[in-house]
DNA sequence: CGATTGACACCAA
DNA sequence: ATTGGTGCCAATC
């Protein structure tokens, strides 16, 4: 069943809508940026997700920022936590198949906000 | 204000 | 299939 979040128009700021996205990510599951980019309307910027994933950490440290990863299924972001395998390790402690900082499963755990959730 | 950087993604060769 | 180059938007220097 879908979710159907419906980000409020109070979200007025970009980043916003990614914390929001990011927050609703399920455990167990995992995104990319440009997914979620697209899902706000600007599939091109995956950058900008990171950018907000970025201070996220800083701003919104109980975000499962763990679960954002790039296209490839790989935690590129891994570095920017507290230690370079609390992403990995948080993962895996989901139920995510983490090898090498690398998503094995990452097809299957891929959550894809623009598919599961109603705009 | 201009140039560079950044947790990426996509196209072309 | 792999590698290289370009585009995205905002922030920081």
């Amino acid at each position: 069943m879908k979710s159907t979040i419906k980000i409020s128009e109070k979200n007025k700021d970009f980043f916003e809508k990614v914390y929001q996205v990011v927050a609703l990510i399920p455990e167990g599951k995992v995104t990319s940026y440009g997914a979620i980019g697209k899902y706000l309307g600007s599939p091109r910027s995956a950058r900008m997700v990171g950018w907000a994933m970025n201070h996220s950490v800083k701003t919104n440290p109980n975000l499962p920022a763990h679960r954002v990863v790039n296209r490839n299924g790989l935690l590129s972001g891994k570095m920017h936590f507290e230690t370079a395998s609390t992403m990995a390790d948080k993962l895996i402690a989901e139920g995510l198949l983490v090898i090498d900082d690398q998503i094995q499963n990452f097809s299957e755990a891929f959550w894809d906000p623009s598919l599961e959730l109603e705009l």
